[in-house]
RNA sequence: GCGGCGGUGGCGGAACGGUAGACGCGGGGCCCUCAAAAGGCCCUGUCCGCAAGGGCGUGUGGGUUCGAAUCCCACCCGCCGCACCA
């Protein structure tokens, strides 16, 4: 027997070349294109159908990768996920759209081009081809016939044109506001990108500045981004995420007459129940009305500095947690349109000009935020909703009689009564410190209440009533008298497109001194990006610079114009390259609407969390506006989400600074891409982070190399039915350069070129559980049946494929390789006493089920086995009859607790399970004079006694 | 604060309400070898015991159940998202 040595630097080259030559994963649009496609389920039928039925697509899709350096760890991870995903669903008999493609404009690039001066185009182009290879080596299974990449003018014409179509339906649109501006890239960001007032990409604090920019309408889609999340099956984390991102709230826009200048300020609020508490109203700094109403007034001088203090204070420290409230008079009062009481206006920097129409009705003994502004300044505090227990008596001021919450908040006026005027705490306005914080002290400790409870203080038909329903029935009454109504506000803002630098899609658009802005005509796309010497940016786009450029002529009069000189973001680019991987050939439009109804949507999306909200909320976006537009006929792009976990090193994230980064390059060159795929997919569960350990990879290294080892040896024994193998029409065979076909004993230098012993197997178009009936005529033929250590690996064989078959359905790939541990240990235990027909069924299932993990040894040890391709074998079906025993181990427990296992027949009946149970050694020590009260029989588990 | 996820050996992790710790790493012992590497075999939660066997064990405290890592309640800790959102 001689001695092989798993050498993965021989193998897998070998198969990749195999794969590239006969370009095994691509897939045609025309799935009647039986003979002409290569691969992807044109093989053999779907499991249970006829030989004719079409076979069912599957899109399997992992986010396109940013192409800057190398690849890392995270990429092996997720395209690991996707490939094994994709690998399954081929050989389950569907035809799998499995694209490639790279995200190539973006920040690194430019600012790599900023520090060295070269081309963002030409260090792009080199990861790219970085990225190529190392996916070649991987062996990840790539349609490469429709790569694409983001920067390519064949790509980004179409991003341009999706642009214009998204304007021409006033879903873009250019307005000046306050947006955030990142000093450090010297560009505007989207609200997405911003994390806890930082650029969520460089770290720097961003600023806030007031410009004119482009927009999405993505507001117009909150409801449906929201609503449709139901219907798809994404994890219920990123559902959340996306959820509190859209932020939905549902309330009341009511209207606050300010009498003075004779003005109507809406309001939104999520508790309409309590408007008869509402004692002040307060407006955000950013107001515009703010300077108006403070005008003429005592306090003018006060409220214009507080706001130039608030505007120029940093979003760090304005949005600091527990700031304490502050904010000043305006002077003025607004009507409470629900009891006609005059309430004093203030500004504070509480008050968000984003949100809500950036004021607000302040009730503050049922809102904390206003409660605590209404103590700094000593505002009326009015319960209107009783609480739970209320009112809480306090051990430490003890409340007198009378010192109910009524009396102490300041029963409001009559509901009704006009000019009602509210009293101070300390009894009036600028009475002394001392006797307000006497007042408060006195005030009652359960507020502010934000819990539920009855009505209380508001009109007579209200009082008593739950606030809930009083809820509804106060925003019936305020529309019915015309002061307000049902509304429902969102956190979502528009997503602010443009940016400010270079390497970036262009924005098809001119401006013209006469036309005004002007959408550049579809026959003229693409706007080219032009070449620069500068690409440093100061304050505007690099592409201001380039003057010939820039200058051109009007579309619309062919008067003088100037293009426009901000880019895209990149995020436009990535939130429709899915559709393009459908039709990625088509130079005539986008896509044919007819060919994305055949792949569309993808079945299978993967990535990382980390885009939970920006990449995906935009993509569904621009499916549902593309849809809406006549172009798509699907509402969500991504029917089912995976989010794959980090990969850590020593507990923390990789990263150059810390020098804990393992580059999958070295990796693969020291064990194979198989090894390097296999232990990152069995280290822990694919959506869990998982740390990385040296010591781990070699334990999968030696795996993979004893399962080849065994194989190897198996194939050499020979003995099987023999058959030389068709070698014909370039098929892979094993070069002469091939470790085996040089050793000196065995089969193989028989056979050179030829190195296998093939069995008698069925072809391809065999029945789905073929691999039953093959193994079964290949050990019976003459009907003596399949017994002992035999028939002991055929169960682990058939227990290890329904194994890895239904791990594979839940993303288990790490019980799923752990399974496939298992069948080779049984084949280690029983190689010198099973035959060596079932040590090659049970090796070959080992390399078929491991083939999605680590397809160059599974096609490898499958091909010596079997002489077959194993990529063109379906998916191993296990034999029912195989998972079951005629005899299993039956827990025997007393008292809930395992005392003995004894051996039962499969067709036992409880009766005599309980007997088994009772006559088992060491359940009668237990059971000895005591007397049995209960029995539990769980057939084909265990049988409990309950003694007393 | 709100929402989501998680807490199991020395480590990564297994476990439809039914044998806790599969599989792998690490550790220990042995075989092969002149020796080493590679490979192979056995042991490995913890405590008591020569053993048979028994006690204790899935963050903490309760509960439901014949039986709980798993279901319910309360709490503690960790991670992630949102957060002055009216």
């Amino acid at each position: 027997m001689s001695e092989q040595r798993y050498d993965p630097q021989q193998i897998e080259p070998r198969w990749q070349a195999v794969w590239a030559a006969e370009r095994t994963w691509e897939v045609s649009n025309e799935p009647a294109a039986a003979n002409g496609v290569p691969g992807n389920g044109a093989h053999h039928p779907a499991p249970g159908a006829g030989a004719h039925a079409p076979h069912p697509k599957s899109y399997v899709l992992e986010m396109l990768p940013y192409p800057s350096g190398e690849p890392h760890i995270g990429h092996l991870k997720v395209y690991s996920v996707g490939d094994a995903l994709a690998h399954f669903h081929r050989r389950l008999g569907r035809r799998v759209l499995h694209p490639m493609g790279y995200d190539a404009f973006g920040l690194p690039a430019e600012n790599h081009a900023i520090a060295t001066g070269v081309n963002p185009r030409e260090s792009t182009a080199a990861s790219i081809a970085s990225f190529q290879r190392q996916f070649r080596e991987w062996g990840i299974s790539i349609d490469w016939s429709r790569e694409l990449a983001t920067h390519e003018p064949t790509y980004y014409r179409w991003t341009q044109w999706i642009f214009l179509q998204l304007l021409h339906a006033g879903l873009a649109y250019r307005k000046e506001a306050a947006v955030k501006w990142c000093p450090n890239d010297q560009t505007v960001l989207a609200n997405e990108q911003v994390v806890d007032g930082c650029c969520e990409r460089c770290g720097a604090e961003v600023e806030i500045r007031q410009l004119e920019q482009w927009f999405l309408r993505i507001t117009d889609y909150a409801e449906r981004l929201l609503g449709d999340l139901d219907g798809i099956e994404w994890p219920e984390h990123v559902k959340t995420m996306q959820r509190n991102w859209i932020g939905r709230s549902e309330g009341a826009e009511v209207m606050f007459r300010c009498e003075a200048l004779g003005v109507d300020y809406p309001v939104f609020t999520t508790r309409p129940d309590t408007l008869f508490g509402a004692t002040f109203f307060v407006m955000a700094p950013e107001h515009p009305d703010v300077a108006r109403l403070a005008e003429g007034t005592e306090h003018e001088q006060a409220v214009r500095e507080y706001v130039n203090h608030a505007l120029t204070e940093s979003n760090e420290d304005r949005g600091a947690a527990e700031k304490p409230k502050t904010g000043v008079a305006l002077g003025r009062t607004v009507t409470n349109p629900v009891n006609g009481e005059q309430i004093p206006m203030y500004v504070a920097d509480y008050v968000l000009m984003e949100y809500g129409t950036g004021a607000i009705m302040a009730v503050p003994a049922h809102d904390e935020r206003d409660y605590a502004f209404a103590r700094t300044q000593g505002l009326p505090i009015r319960r209107v909703i009783v609480g739970a227990s209320e009112p809480a008596p306090s051990d430490f001021t003890a409340p007198g009689p009378g010192a109910d919450s009524a009396a102490i908040t300041q029963p409001g006026p009559e509901p009704g009564a006009d000019s009602a005027k509210i009293a101070q705490p300390g009894s009036e306005p600028g009475a002394d410190p001392a006797s307000i914080q006497a007042a408060w002290e006195r005030s009652d400790r359960s507020l502010p209440y934000t819990g539920d409870g009855p009505l209380t203080n508001s009109r007579p038909d209200f009082d008593g009533m739950g606030n809930r329903e009083a809820t509804a029935a106060i925003v019936q009454w305020l529309d019915r008298e015309g002061k307000g109504h049902a509304s429902v506000n969102y956190r979502l803002r528009d997503w602010l497109v443009s940016r400010q630098r270079y390497w970036g899609c262009p924005i098809p658009v001119v401006y013209c001194e006469r036309c005004g802005a002007v959408p550049v005509p579809e026959e003229q796309l693409p706007v080219e990006l032009p070449e620069i010497e500068d690409y440093a940016p100061r304050g505007r786009s690099p592409l201001a610079a380039a003057t010939e450029w820039v200058t051109t002529r009007c579309p619309t009069c062919d008067g003088e114009a100037r293009r426009e000189t901000d880019t895209m973001d990149t995020f436009v680019d990535s939130s429709w390259y899915f559709l393009r991987y459908c039709d990625a050939a088509n130079d005539t439009a986008a896509w044919d609407p007819a060919v994305l109804r055949k792949w569309m949507p993808v079945d299978q999306y993967i990535g990382g969390v980390e885009h939970a909200i920006l990449h995906l909320m935009y993509a569904r976006f621009f499916t549902k506006a593309l849809a809406d537009l006549g172009h798509l006929d699907f509402q969500e792009p991504f029917q089912a989400l995976f989010t794959q976990g980090m990969v850590t090193k020593d507990g923390a994230k990789m990263s150059k600074s810390r020098g804990n980064v393992v580059s999958p390059a070295s990796i693969v060159e020291r064990y194979g891409a198989d090894t390097a795929r296999c232990y990152i997919l069995f280290i822990a569960p694919p959506d869990q982070d998982a740390d990385w350990s040296d010591d781990g990879v070699e334990g999968v290294h030696r795996f993979l190399s004893r399962l080849w080892r065994l194989a190897a040896e198996v194939a050499d024994r020979g003995g099987s039915p023999s058959r030389m193998r068709e070698g014909a029409d370039g098929r892979m065979r094993p070069s002469e350069d091939s470790p085996h076909a040089a050793s000196p004993a065995g089969p193989h230098a028989a056979l050179p070129g030829s190195a296998h012993v093939p069995t008698r197997w069925p072809k391809r178009g065999c029945e789905q559980q073929a691999s039953v009936s093959r193994l079964r005529s290949a050990h019976a033929p003459t009907g003596t049946a399949i017994e002992g250590d035999d028939l002991e690996l055929l169960r682990k064989a058939h227990w290890a494929i329904d194994k890895v078959s239904a791990d594979l359905r839940r993303f288990a790939f790490n019980t799923a390789i752990a399974a496939v541990m298992e069948l080779l240990n049984e084949c280690s235990r029983l190689r010198e006493r099973a035959s060596t027909e079932t040590l090659r069924f049970a090796l070959a299932s080992a390399a078929s089920l491991l083939f999605p993990f680590a397809p160059h040894l599974g096609a490898d040890v499958y091909e010596r086995l079997m002489g077959e391709r194993v990529w063109e074998q379906p998916w191993p079906q296990a034999d029912p009859a195989l998972l079951e025993r005629e005899e299993y181990e039956l827990v025997c427990q007393v008292n809930g607790k395992l005392r003995d296992r004894v051996s039962a027949p499969a067709d036992a009946t409880p009766e005599q399970l309980k007997e088994l149970c009772r006559a088992a050694p060491n359940v009668r020590a237990h059971l000895d004079g005591k007397e049995v009260v209960k029995e539990i029989v769980v057939p084909g588990k265990l049988v409990n006694l309950v003694v007393r």
